[in-house]
DNA sequence: GATGAATGAGCATTCATTCAT
DNA sequence: AATGAATGAATGCTCATTCAT
């Protein structure tokens, strides 16, 4: 078990390096050197713990996930009922990208990676899935307590909701990125965009599409 | 002119065949050498046309990108109410993304792009602001045209709509396409999902909190 | 004869250009593109007037050395002792590095040349061969006026002489070359080195070892 | 110790195979392929110890100056008058470049090298500069020796007249090999030119203006 | 477990030169 | 005479990965 410590404390170190590499340069630009030097171990260490560089970088995104797993998992405890917890996942979603920008860009950057198929990643993928399949979860679940305590219409099909949820929060914030980069032009410049502001925006547009009314009759 | 007919007539050419080769075997797979072979000119002759890879690679994404506003212009010709036209657009993008999904995927990357900041671009950059922002005012128009008409509520701001429009069917064919690729686990693959289905509950979704409900008073 | 002004003309202009291009940017940076364009001219009439780059290069040459021996053709023409035009000649060496030191350069550039062997070259080295033929003459005839008028001892071969006199001016110039761009360590950073002086002082050590000693009994 | 001493073979067997390649086929038509080739190695290991191709070839050059420094060094040890010291500098500098005479190329070479400008040298240049600036310390004391043994006049500037030795050194060797390529002509040709003559005479002529006339009064 | 020297496949890019018009 | 589109050979360099120690 002090083995197992010291490979696990190893393997962060590693990982502490990479992003602060591969963060700063990009993944591309950043290369396995630059990273084993950062981290300061050997190559050959380096590819002892990570069996190539993209299983390396998933493993970044791995941490990642976990840590808006974090998120997410603990808004689920609060006591709300379920239409708030749906917001404040949402909420949680837009801190977490403030926050941790880069871990944003690198679940972007991991969808359309070509390197996917040729390398063998042994398991790191395995784990990326099921985080994401978490996040699902964690969503899914706050919905359907939202239909349970009445205050989401039960027409929905809360897998179907999910996923809407899922959609608008990642399409809103890589909008907000590109602004950053400046594309689309003015038309998007002109107005300050908080991120915050459209998501609550947004949020409120689904919501009360979703939302139980109970002054109906 | 003619003269100038030819080199259109080439630099398409050139495009066909980028994109033959680019989109079957991904950006990084493609050299250089197998578009000039495919596209039956010399090397040579396609830095004479294109200055870098990814000059030609951002052309392509324009290309994509003038197919998208085409059917967005053809879209705000037709004779219908604000809010049609609206889920109309989302219906277009729905079909652009189904019928050439390369170019989706294509827009996507072009966004993470890490050789954008190094390489010289003469000018590609440019036209592509300027076709996405088309494509905003396109959508901005729509919610415009819908306001005036009084089948949009008056109370929103169209910038805004337009951005919650676009980050919406962004994120629903992200997500959609990681589908595809088994991201999000058994969740997600339950349901059949189609993406005509999600993206009609989701319009309905947003328009309904969009619509100005004529029989409230 | 029209036709013949006119084709001297262009090649003017195209030498004009190409020293632009070359002493501003180096024999390898500098590109038949550039050149053709700063010429103002097409890249097929660039090679039919020059068979190639080197040939071309060698032209600039050519045209640095026309100017050197007409410096030189200049003073055997002044009524001076003999030892005074060898003193003369070198000193007008040393003007002509001084107003066109980019012309000294590309004399060295060409002695080194890689090129020269495989190039077609259509008589453009034997023009430079006969105008460092005439500086060498032009050399020669003043020590052997100098040695005629007993200016100069007449136990000394005068093409000897003639070389010893034309190795020296080279080697200072090169040296005060080097020092310009840092080589040989601050040892001759120390002195200001003016290439003046120092040509005058060299002069003095060679002319006395070979001067006619009058006083001598 | 074991560790550095393979890597300096190592260093050793690449520079042997580059001077080889280099030397024989020239600079630019030398590949770094061939190189790799010839040393028995791989690419990447001859780009792992030598940061590009002018990195390689000054260290070539290097070693070029480093074999001149020993004659050097070996000279100043002798028990002979300054005059005579200086006499002997110049003498095995003759040797040197008739033994070696792709060195003394080289030395031309990388003094008029454009890629000295862009590449990155670790280090290389600096190592350069300072065997560049011994060989001119060990011209400058020999004459001082010579000052101050009285072989030689005392009213010289050692510093300049260290500068002339060289001057005159280097630009015999060059016109010498010019000569061997056919330059200036045949008035050149004419004498049957040897280095060591020309050398012997040159000395001649300025170490007679250098010389302390003892028997003048 | 740790290392880092060795590797070589792989690729974008350049540019002098040609030739049909 | 003039052109400039087309060419393709040629090459330096990168970097993930391996493996003997």
């Amino acid at each position: 078990m002090d083995n197992d410590q010291d490979r696990q404390g190893r393997r962060q170190q590693i990982i502490d390096a990479a992003e602060e590499i591969i963060f700063s340069e990009g993944l591309e630009r950043a290369t396995m050197d630059d990273i084993a030097e950062a981290a300061d171990i050997g190559k050959g260490t380096l590819y002892y713990y990570f069996k190539n560089k993209t299983a390396l970088y998933l493993t970044i995104n791995g941490r990642g996930l976990r840590f808006l797993n974090q998120r997410f998992a603990a808004v689920l405890t609060e006591d709300e009922p379920g239409i708030e917890l749906v917001r404040r996942l949402g909420e949680e979603f837009i801190k977490f990208v403030r926050s941790r920008p880069h871990y944003f860009d690198t679940m972007m950057r991991c969808e359309s990676l070509e390197s996917l198929d040729n390398a063998e990643l042994g398991g790191v993928q395995e784990v990326i899935r099921e985080r994401e399949q978490q996040i699902f979860a964690y969503t899914l679940r706050a919905l359907q307590a939202g239909i349970q305590d009445g205050t989401i219409e039960s027409k929905f099909n809360p897998h179907r909701l999910a996923i809407h949820i899922l959609a608008n929060v990642r399409g809103l914030t890589q909008l907000y990125n590109l602004k950053r980069k400046g594309h689309y032009g003015e038309l998007f410049q002109d107005m300050d965009l908080h991120l915050e502001e459209l998501f609550e925006e947004s949020m409120n547009l689904m919501i009360d599409g979703m939302k139980a009314r109970t002054d109906k009759h």
